[in-house]
DNA sequence: AAAAGGCCCTGGTCGC
DNA sequence: TGCGACCAGGGCCTTT
């Protein structure tokens, strides 16, 4: 799955070819995306030069001067440089045509991803729906122990999913949450709100430190996951809990526990996390 | 307001 | 070999 680690990885490996490019026009193959890729989408881009590529939260931001492409990789999507001669496979649902005879390509076969415009400047277009109320960028300053205890304040949801709700950070997918909290020693279905302030600094850190280190990584687990260069951008990552359901812990040996929080797996270690 | 569950989608895996 | 059931998961949306 694409999480906060590869959407950063795939930001820095297509930014460098991306920025100063000219676009000449986009081709929408398959617009039935989480959202419709709008129909204006080519002719609204064609001739804007690149500015920049930013990122916020799992989303991507093509600055293309008098507005910003957002693209999201969803769970399977992946985004490749290519010349302009490849032939499109299945799947590969949207290419920006740029001047210099190379294309960038979304393929994303469970459609989970999204291509939208977003007119205007950074300002505006960080108050667009989809972005107005995201929570802190967790590589940032602005997360901290603090600020996370604030933010789940009150709160009776399991600290698990809470991890997980983008109003209260960004980019903490079901992997990372689940191996934050190991780190952290809390047990997934601690109520939020109950996570005192130290154990929050801890939290907040483990968070900051197993992100940093997936980006170095160069992204992480799944299959699908494909990085601009074109080889897998990921490696299998030694993961402390995550998908290691029966097998021991690598820290105590006890056996990992496996558990369905908001329909999705959890992975815990019974004696390390309380 | 917060919490819980539904839903979108395809490919891989497993049991029969 | 074929086929159906099931799972994976980001994140918005609806319901409670």
């Amino acid at each position: 799955m694409p999480e906060l680690p590869e959407v950063e990885v795939t930001r820095r490996g297509i930014a460098p070819q991306l920025v100063g490019q000219r676009i000449d026009t986009a081709v929408v193959r398959n617009k039935n995306l989480r959202w419709p890729i709008p129909a204006h989408l080519p002719k609204t881009v064609a001739g804007l030069t690149i500015r920049d590529v930013n990122r916020r939260g799992k989303y991507l931001l093509i600055d293309c001067g008098l507005g910003f492409l957002l693209l999201h990789l969803g769970m399977s999507g992946s985004l490749r440089l290519l010349a302009a001669d490849v032939a499109a496979q299945k799947h590969d649902h949207f290419d920006l045509i740029l001047a210099n005879h190379t294309r960038l390509r979304l393929k994303d076969p469970r459609r989970f991803g999204a291509v939208l415009w977003l007119p205007g400047d950074l300002q505006n277009a960080l108050q667009h729906p989809l972005l107005a109320h995201l929570g802190p960028e967790p590589l940032t300053a602005a997360f901290t122990g603090k600020a996370l205890h604030d933010a789940i304040r009150g709160r009776k949801v399991h600290i698990k999913i809470a991890l997980m709700n983008s109003r209260i950070v960004v980019g903490v997918g079901n992997i990372y949450a689940s191996e934050a909290l190991f780190g952290a020693g809390i047990h997934p279905d601690t109520a939020a709100g109950k996570i005192g302030l130290v154990r929050c600094e801890k939290l907040a850190q483990t968070i900051k430190t197993i992100l940093q280190a997936a980006i170095q990584a160069g992204g992480s687990s799944l299959r699908d996951f494909v990085g601009s260069d074109g080889n897998p951008g990921y490696f299998q990552q030694n993961y402390f809990v995550y998908g290691r359901g029966g097998e021991p812990c690598r820290k105590c040996g006890a056996s990992i526990k496996q558990i369905t929080q908001g329909q999705r797996s959890s992975f815990y270690c019974p004696r390390c996390q309380r």
